[in-house]
DNA sequence: TTGTATGCGTTATCAA
DNA sequence: TTGATAACGCATACAA
């Protein structure tokens, strides 16, 4: 088939300078129009498509976004994932993808490997060990060399830049509150460790909830579950040990986990024991009976990361302050409580 | 902080030529232990890297893979993403991602945006419009450029080059094998459109097994759904109407989706009817019981996907014969089968 | 041992 | 109306 081509090609096959084709094909005034007529058709023919690398080059601007966060396979980055494509997309940027894997090494390494002129800025959500090691470094030196950089869900208020985030506390307080209205008092939270900063909040809602009802805090009844291990005999311990009326889990696997076991302890579900999850994916919608949820919208928090760090990229006035955005979660109530 | 720095400022800084500079960061024994020391040391200080860009332009090579697959919050692609990524980065590559989202146009706008300098090479799966519309003159033309493609699962035969795909037909033979050993005769088996050439492989595979087995064909027990739809009434008349031992589904969502509906109408698995569905995701290992499936070892084919390219894009002779690589599914035997 | 010149593909400025 | 030149950041063949 017909091979790459390049300005200098159709210069030399038409004769003409470089800088002519160049002028043609943008159609400058410049160019008569015999001219610019040949030289389009030429192009066309020929498929004529300027090089991106060059342009990057000319430009200081590459026109990628570099997106990182801890895993994909979790249906929340999935989603998030998916509206930034969908998004920057639309706007004539691609994406490169780097799974940090919940390491602090791999969240650094991948960073500055893009950093050194491949995009023009990040979206990212901190890994697990970064969160861990509380070290933002590697953001810092971004930022301070002038990359726009967005955090979304998992942040750090170490660091100043645009960020998107969940209403964590409210919608976990709200949830919390839709069980006791439904009569449940015993009321657990499963949660991970505290270094996830969405989980404290997360708890932080749970609490408030409780208190606000008069509820006393049981220690006892919160669970707290290393992150992707097999607990199940954790779990089945915890729901034998304890009477609890419904269950506030921080993502749905747990959820899903413990529902299983609940069923297996020979409760029912919602009836004995009512379950709200974290992450409206695939696993809650499918479960028997299904979980209610808390909508994360992932696409949308994605969608605004992105549109956050294309304006503040395509922005001119540098010094626009620093802003965070909130995402209203929703509670979806399906079969795992009593409506 | 530091702003980032290049060549050439160091080498005024430095009162030293850009070459020279250049050369005694890449210990070049042309320049003398003092010079490259001082460079060096300067180098370091203000954290030199070179321009990415730079470099692509220079080597004509970007050291990025561009990645086109329909879904991404399909478990399937999620893994043999990952295993791309995973690979890609081992070796010192980024990876571009599109999502086609099913569509043709998607498919062809993003391949060309990103084949004109942007990538080294494409590892894709078809979209089902593009399967549909059987058109891949994109993908001709980009092969023409000699830009080498890697095509994995969704594939056609239409094309010429490097492949990964699943042994489809006999893993789907073995599964439905599984169920006659197990006492089933009446087998069912729900599945996509035809134009999905995995589904067609997969239903080979299924008909060559009862027709071993002298198990005649009962086109009744086909069970076609469309697409990503709300289909729990066809699949409630389907087991309403037909006695079924058991459902081969060809993907995890239809299976769940069978099996909720398979215990809402009272029927006990896999005591009644025994399941197994294509994709080792999350939902079959959370669901109860636990569904059979047949893993597709998304990341094994990511990673081979990823090697294959490489190889092809690092190799220098260029006239290397394009291969098909298998993968062997494997059937993993859980809560929904009797074993 | 160091520096100059050239080129990768493009655009912009200025000259003809 | 067209063309020559420089520049983006880097690497390298060649000259000094």
């Amino acid at each position: 088939m017909k091979p790459k081509i390049t300005l200098k090609d159709i210069a030399k096959e038409l004769d003409v300078s470089i800088s002519t084709v160049s002028k043609a094909l943008k159609n400058s005034p410049e160019i008569s129009k015999d001219t610019k007529d040949k030289i389009k058709a030429f192009a066309k023919f020929y498929n004529y498509r300027p090089n991106n690398i060059a342009l990057s080059l000319k430009n200081k601007r590459t026109k990628n976004i570099g997106v990182v966060i801890p895993d994909i396979v979790h249906h929340f980055f999935t989603t998030v994932f998916r509206g930034i494509e969908k998004y920057a997309n639309q706007k004539g940027y691609n994406v490169i993808v780097c799974i940090s894997d919940e390491s602090f090494d791999k969240e650094v390494i991948n960073m500055e490997m893009l950093a050194n002129g491949s995009i023009d800025g990040f979206i990212l959500s901190l890994s697990a060990e970064t969160q861990l090691k509380n070290d933002f470094t590697h953001l810092r030196e971004l930022i301070g060399q002038g990359i726009p950089v967005v955090l979304f869900d998992r942040v750090t208020s170490e660091i100043d830049c645009d960020k998107v985030i969940l209403n964590d506390k409210e919608i976990a307080f709200e949830a919390t509150q839709h069980f006791i209205n439904s009569g449940a008092s015993k009321i657990a939270l499963v949660t991970t460790e505290n270094y996830f900063n969405v989980s404290e909040y997360r708890r932080d809602g749970y609490l408030s909830a409780l208190s606000k009802n008069n509820i006393a805090v049981d220690d006892n009844l919160i669970l707290t579950l290393p992150y992707n291990m097999e607990n199940d005999s954790l779990i089945r311990d915890f729901f034998k040990r304890h009477k609890i009326d419904a269950v506030l889990c921080v993502n749905e696997i747990f959820a899903v986990q413990c529902m299983n076991i609940i069923k297996e302890l020979g409760f029912e579900v919602p009836d004995d024991i009512s379950i709200i999850a974290f992450t409206n994916g695939m696993l809650s919608k499918y479960s028997h009976p299904s979980l209610s949820t808390v909508a994360q919208h992932g696409d949308i928090m994605g969608e605004r990361a992105a549109q956050m760090l294309i304006r503040r990229m395509e922005s001119l006035e540098e010094e626009e302050p620093f802003k965070t955005e909130i995402i209203n979660a929703t509670l979806i109530k399906r079969g795992s409580t009593i409506n």
